[in-house]
DNA sequence: ACTCCTTAGGAAAGCGCTTTCCACTATAAT
DNA sequence: ATTATAGTGGAAAGCGCTTTCCTAAGGAGT
């Protein structure tokens, strides 16, 4: 391995020069510098980031911490996305992203490793907060994505919002027995479409028979499926159901039309998410959509305005827009 | 910033002592190690790892090399799962994984980049191989997924036994006019798949008019569109497509019904890849599975062995399988 | 009592860098 | 000529660890 001591010696130079060339420190000659590159060049010197670290204390290294409930991991259709947005961001600013491995979400031992590896920050991208290590001296900034509470530092859409918006579409569009598959409970997102479902219908003073809120788990297909399985179970059916998510609205479509019923003539659907299928499934599905390329830029900007040294601690959160396409129909 | 120092002065032991302890040397008594345990606890003390890998030269880390031709990077619907599988493999030991920032693939910066982070390895997942670095004198090991030619110390899907499977079955269902919607050629992927597609074709006799063979570009929805646009304007149109990827066969069904026809009744339809979202599309789509769970996990025992001191270079053809949905129907 | 092991623990060097502080030279100002 | 000033460059310390010796002490064997 080529160290800073090989170009010293090929350009004649000292270790303290060769270094100061490397990181423009301003009292050094053109030739020096010049001299320097050359060895550089030569000997296809690159600066070991350990060492650097190590003095520096600046890593440029962002860790990642993401936990979901779907068990596809980095193939989350959602989560994918915003991490995406995000890594397109904090790159502009040369942090590389740290993906630990054994991770459980913000746990004391994830913490510990996040701090073993000298992160210089953090974003945390989970939806439950069960064993979450305490934050308050943490040595590095850190921001949630679709966090578990209302904790500072924060960034998710706007839930609530986004089911009345599901739910003020659905009633233009005439309905009046709406259903909602849930997701589960202590996940914070579903957690407030469902604030939000009941909140819009009680403003229509639509009433909601217990039956028709069902869970569908942990936003997956399979559980969308067994959720609409119930509903379809009522004497009086729904004639639309606003769906948490859209993996269980794929899998509540797919019941229906099993039961020899059809979307959207017979149930309307309507989603949250807009994952990338959503556009493709026949009908396409109409949807609350999430705008995961604004929210992994927020999480971006106020992970490097911490990193900054900004101390406000704020909450962004990212309005919801409502896509029109094939899976609802008016009565 | 507690220190192994810090250690040493509460628990009464010198810092070689505090890292034997830390590093389950042999030659310390019960009774040192329990003190020292107890003042790693008490102060929660954590190991910095650029101390550690700068002394050790190793860091525990592989270094993600991904670049796609989709634009949506992690978000992938096909190498997101790979990672995914790669990234549950290795961190069976411990590895930890890192995605650096500006990289298009394994050109020289990157590699520098590599170098600098001093990475224990390099997963490299990519299709094309343009710019790509001499990787002869690298001082990690690299494992290739989907390759760009044939090189040592790579895994990818056995694609042109994947057309074969998809000729095969259509001709099973007594179609004889198929076309086949190729991916951009440079692609190494979509190369195997076309050459596998002829060869079928021919080992059947059944000729391939010039008109049948057409490209779809990267993998993506509208590349499957308008490749299906053209495939349309045949006047003797075919009746069954081969297609090289499946969000273009998603794309390529959609014009299909746009048009006025049905898959399968008027055209079959059959993909490659089966990304999560095959099997919810409708009709359902019949595709060549890629394993991508096993392709990531060759890929990590893979680049395991060769961090363990293996130097036999070898390639890993991952078997594909057909997965009959309701795309295709016999004539 | 003496030597010879074995075991436990520590001193010190060094991994590759940054950064502070000082020294030296050349030039400008007095 | 003398002093101040700017412009270059280097010595040395130190970041937090591991690892190679080396020492000291205790016990076994004769």
């Amino acid at each position: 391995m080529t160290t800073i001591y090989d170009i010293a010696e090929l350009s004649g130079y000292s270790i303290t020069t060769v270094s100061k060339v490397l990181n423009d420190y301003p009292n050094v000659s053109q030739k020096a510098k010049k001299k320097v590159m050359q060895a550089v060049d030569e000997l296809g010197y690159t600066p070991n980031s350990s060492a650097r670290t190590l003095v520096t204390n600046k890593s440029w290294l962002i860790g990642v911490v993401f936990s979901e409930n779907l068990g596809v991991g980095i193939a989350h259709p959602f989560f994918s996305e915003v991490i995406e947005s995000f890594k397109k961001h904090v790159e502009l600013y040369n942090f590389d992203l740290l993906f630990l491995s054994r991770n459980r979400g913000l746990e004391q031992e994830t913490f510990n490793h996040l701090k073993h590896r000298g992160v210089d920050g953090v974003v945390v991208v989970q939806a439950f907060g069960d064993n979450m290590v305490n934050i308050d001296e943490s040595p590095f900034p850190i921001v949630f994505i679709d966090l578990p509470v209302d904790r500072p530092s924060s960034v998710h859409s706007d839930n609530r919002h986004g089911s009345k918006l599901a739910v003020d579409h659905l009633v233009d569009l005439g309905h009046k027995k709406i259903a909602h598959i849930m997701g589960e409970q202590t996940v914070f997102a579903a957690d407030e479409r469902i604030k939000g479902f009941k909140k819009a219908m009680e403003s229509h003073n639509l009433a909601i028979p217990e039956t028709y809120m069902v869970s569908g788990g942990y936003f997956s297909y399979e559980g969308g499926r067994e959720a609409m399985i119930k509903l379809l179970a009522n004497q009086d059916k729904p004639t639309a159901v606003v769906v948490s998510g859209d993996m269980m609205a794929i899998g509540a479509m797919k019941v229906i039309e099993e039961a020899g019923l059809k979307v959207p003539d017979d149930i309307s659907i309507i989603g949250f998410d807009d994952i990338a299928i959503a556009k493709h499934t026949n009908p396409p599905l109409t949807t609350i959509k999430q705008d995961k390329e604004l929210i992994g830029r927020q999480a971006a900007i106020m992970l490097l305005d911490k990193m900054n040294g900004e101390t406000k601690q704020y909450t962004k959160v990212v309005p919801v827009q409502l896509i029109k396409r094939g899976s609802c129909r008016a009565l």
